[in-house]
DNA sequence: ATGTGATGTGGGAACGGTCCCACAGAAGAA
DNA sequence: TTCTTCTGTGGGACCGTTCCCACATCACAT
């Protein structure tokens, strides 16, 4: 090597109390500060352990402790990198800083829906706790669950009652889109529904579409809206567009593909169940023409910070990433502590965010 | 614990030896799947670890090989988030897959420029190298120098010729974009930049305006440009507003602020040092109604996916993300191994992307 | 004087693996 | 037959900590 520093890499326990002249144990008090240790002896210590650069071994204190101070973060696609989509990526970032805060460190991993891979490498890491963001299929908890380890699972989707997980309430969320709209006077709604296995987007239509019903306008179950729509599109007010995933590429193909429909339909608003996908139809209508808002408005769901920076910015409902991410963290710290009556399920209020794309300015 | 299972939540291999009716020795043969053991032992060992789900400990085999398979990487920041940023979000996307596919695992911290407590904690946990994203402040350079830790900085900024770093060419970028704004006929220009002591933003600058003075179009220096702007802002044919961090809020804020400059300079072309910058000013100038880019052409640089997602798409210049992340992992690995000879450097060539913001369609 | 508690220090087992070495038995070569 | 080599197995040291326990010293009350 052509280092020019002699600096071993690292010195033990065992070496730095060798230079201290003490014995490992002595030096191992006064290190991690536990146990009594005279002034004298301390000084020397760490005189011993500044000149040696000393630095503890976590990987052999975990061995010791059964206990790494390390969560595991999964965060699960299909196919794309998932870090750097908007959502996830605040996510991560608040799990990271309310990590650090309650003396744990991550690791991190992407992974396919339905593989254990990463599963396997964290619980061979001995992680205290996971995370699971994003949806996952279920058995990856199922394989979880065999191992009696801390876990809980960030905007994903369940029906198991036992699994501790985090989400926004999108079905509020999606009442509250449809408020906000109706309340500006439209009556008329094309909606591009992302896929509907998905929980977020599954219930932010359902909530949606409860509500306009709610105030008087048909929409129905999916199913329904979407076979009176196909068949006759003029005939309802809300038409529905599903799309196969949850991209700004989709909402664009989606709203190219129904450009007639939209138009001859009289739609003067459009919901979008995230703001990838509300994005993407609002591009085409931009490019098409149309003026957003005065000839229609657009909203989304997510609150992602491109929405805002649309031009024009995009009107959506926020999800508490913050929140999500920072409870995820708290709620698993306490799993670990062994604390008991950890909620099962906790919920995030959303909000509209009120912009341009359907308010003008 | 209300767990159900009564599975134990980790096994050892003595327990498994035990099991399996061998000893120790034999069984750990037989999971690593090195040395001798006969099939019918083979087969009585793989059972056992299959009905105790035994894992191996990754804490207890980095202890013995001194070695951890995990890779530490730290993305500095100034105050906000930054794995949401979308450019570092890819990065981080990237190297996460390059290591997955290496045999490593991505222990992530975010910290402030100047601290060294996630260098710290990296060390301490015995990481086989460190992969420093951004820029930070040389105090953590010189720190991590001290440990003789293979390390690798990505999209840093270092006059340090001992370090090893991976950068985009982002002079020779600045000069593409000069030549592509240049060649639509532009011949006044706007520069929205980042801040000076940023690497990136000061090349793309620098390269900028010395493509545009090879082309005969006065630039200079940006000190030189800025006090001849400063004062008579009509004379010169580049404009340069220098922002004091690189966020869309900046970028707009800085174009209102030069809006009545903006309008009576003349200037036909707006370059941004990275996308946000370009799309804060863009947006101000489509409030304004001004046509982009029949009125006036914006251009950026990173090639986020905002940038693609606008309305009009962004013209930008294309960071290879997915290069620097695979290739920072490489090398890491290849200096971890030992290897003599790594690069010190290693430049990644940009690329321009027209789209509308400067073609229309 | 003699116990008693606080203070300070060191010895050594344990954590869960890997790996070197010793050794046993069988097969093949001399 | 005897020597060598290959195959298969187990014993035990070691990695770098923590922590329990034993022990030594000293102050102070009895």
């Amino acid at each position: 090597m052509e280092n020019r520093s002699d600096h071993k890499l690292n010195y033990s326990l065992r070496e730095l109390a060798q230079l201290a002249g003490v014995s490992k144990s002595t030096a191992s008090r006064v290190i991690s500060g536990s146990g009594y240790a005279s002034a004298d002896v301390r000084e020397r210590v760490l005189k011993a352990a500044e000149e040696l650069r000393y630095k503890p071994s976590a990987v052999a204190r975990a061995m010791v402790a059964k206990r790494t101070h390390n969560i595991g973060v999964i965060v699960f696609r299909d196919r794309l990198p998932i870090v750097s989509h908007t959502l996830y990526g605040k996510i991560v970032d608040e799990i990271l800083m309310a990590a650090e805060s309650l003396g744990y460190s991550i690791f991190l991993k992407t992974d396919r829906e339905m593989s254990l891979r990463s599963t396997d490498y964290m619980l061979e890491q001995r992680v205290d706790g996971l995370i699971l963001v994003s949806r996952f299929r279920k058995n990856v908890i199922d394989y979880v669950k065999n191992f009696n380890i801390p876990y809980v699972m960030v905007n994903g989707s369940t029906e198991d009652p036992e699994v501790v997980h985090l989400v926004s309430d999108d079905e509020r969320g999606g009442e509250r889109a449809a408020e906000h709209l109706y309340s500006l006077g439209h009556r008329r709604f094309f909606i591009v529904a992302g896929p509907g296995e998905h929980r977020s987007h599954s219930l932010r239509l359902s909530g949606f579409c409860k509500k306009l019903t709610e105030l008087g306008i048909p929409c129905g179950s999916r199913e329904a809206a979407n076979g009176l729509t196909a068949d006759t599109p003029q005939a309802g007010y809300v038409y529905i567009a599903e799309s196969p995933d949850s991209s700004f590429d989709s909402g664009l193909q989606l709203m190219r593909a129904h450009e007639e429909i939209f138009r001859s339909g009289g739609y003067t608003a459009v919901f979008g169940t995230n703001d990838m996908l509300a994005l993407g139809a609002m591009k085409v209508l931009l490019e098409r023409g149309v003026r957003v808002p005065q000839d229609a408005a657009v909203m989304g769901y997510d609150n992602t910070e491109l929405g805002g920076m649309y031009h024009p910015s995009l009107t959506t409902v926020s999800v508490d990433a913050e929140g999500l991410g920072r409870d995820a963290v708290a709620t698993l710290h306490k799993m670990i502590g062994g604390e008991a009556g950890v909620p099962r399920l906790i919920e995030y209020d959303s909000q509209v965010i009120i912009r341009q794309s359907t308010k003008g300015e």
